[in-house]
DNA sequence: TGTACATCAGTGAACGCGCGTTCACTGATGTAC
DNA sequence: TGTACATCAGTGAACGCGCGTTCACTGATGTAC
């Protein structure tokens, strides 16, 4: 029995040592371990409610009980994933745009960035934005993700502002294309064989249409 | 204890009987009781993976191994649900273009009822929708929600062909709408503090966006 | 009309499993003296 | 330079819980004779 070894065998053949414990100070080693841990299980899901915390002590091969040093419980180890998910998205969206030329390349990289995330890690996207984040929606305040969605009003903002596209209110039209591209993302996660147009072809449509943005 | 009795207290004071045993010939009642069942539950919770066959038979007010007697397993009892609620939809949408008049009104009337149907029931649309149905992707042919699809494409086609709106390929246009109208329906779910505008606001948006319709 | 029997719809008890949470603990290592 | 000790990072055992699944069963009711 492997139980209480100091070692396993994964399937891979490979040596698994069962983590090694992190030097005097560096404790809140574990904690970003946990995170990523947690990252990678919620990728996979898609669901925080499906996660346990058995299964990312598992993960990262430590004893349950080992997470309680670093979260008081699943609730508060979640909140720390969902926090950096966003954090990296928004990273994404400021990099590409800082990358674009014009305030029309800028919108577009934007959009470009957020479905390039969305696909790349469905998990992810799918935790930040379903809704069942477990978030209390009386909080005031309580509007995770409000900060992306402020980077596309901005982008939109920026283009009407250079006499670009319609001359209309930013926020609104900032409104129209979040949601064609939650919807182009979330649609191509969960039906993957329907018989989707290239990518960019329906971000371009929804600048289009909703933007008035025309051409590349 | 109350288990074991024959009845229990709800708390608003309604005596609730174990759940009456149907007559001889209609064993197949609790089997509809079952989906009815789950349906509500999965309306609460919008994902089929935090589903129990313990609730569902607590819910009805059987005991569990009773729910063997109609579906082999949880699977194929939440296959029956998805399959109910994906009729359902249709149906909606269906009634709705009946009642409009002209290919424009119905493709209108189409995607209203599409809308009303998500965010009425939040939680069986995200069960339908979202991607963590637990569907072999690989199973050729396994595309739930085909039908509904079709519906769109067909009420956009009928404008087409009346020569309204845009002279595009009808399925393209379908798709944009699609896509449109699930990233609606699945922010305001998801982020209802959000500063929305008009639901029929966004709809038009999109028709006038992606289909070129104009005015109501 | 009466009765034995088959069938039907559903139950109760039992089991093993994975989980969350608690508790006292271990053992390596830095530090005070 | 040596050593006692505190601290730090993490463990193992134990517990109760809800769950899925199995099994033999119960008891009402329709039906054959």
């Amino acid at each position: 029995m492997a139980r209480g070894a100091t070692s396993s065998v994964r399937g891979d053949d490979q040596e698994v040592v069962r983590r090694q414990r992190s030097p005097r100070g560096q404790g809140s080693r574990l904690r970003l371990e946990l995170i990523d841990a947690a990252t990678r299980l919620l990728e996979v899901s898609g669901d925080a409610r499906v996660l346990t915390l058995a299964s990312v002590a598992r993960e990262v091969g430590i004893a349950t009980p080992s997470i309680y040093r670093h979260f008081s419980d699943l609730g508060s180890l979640v909140e720390a994933v969902v926090s950096d998910s966003f954090q990296r998205l928004d990273d994404a969206l400021v990099a590409a745009m800082e990358l674009a030329k014009g305030p029309p390349g800028r919108l577009r990289a934007c959009c470009t960035a957020y479905c390039g995330f969305a696909l790349e890690n469905p998990g992810q996207y799918h935790v930040l934005f379903n809704a069942y984040l477990g978030l209390d929606p009386d909080r005031p305040g309580e509007r995770p993700g409000e900060r992306v969605f402020d980077r596309l009003v901005g982008a939109v903002a920026a283009c009407t502002e250079a006499g670009v596209g319609r001359q209309e209110a930013p926020h609104l039209m900032a409104v129209h294309v979040w949601v064609a591209l939650h919807g182009i993302v979330s649609l191509m996660t969960s039906r993957p064989n329907h018989a989707w147009p290239p990518l960019d072809e329906l971000i371009e449509a929804t600048l289009t249409g909703q933007v008035g943005l025309h051409g590349r």
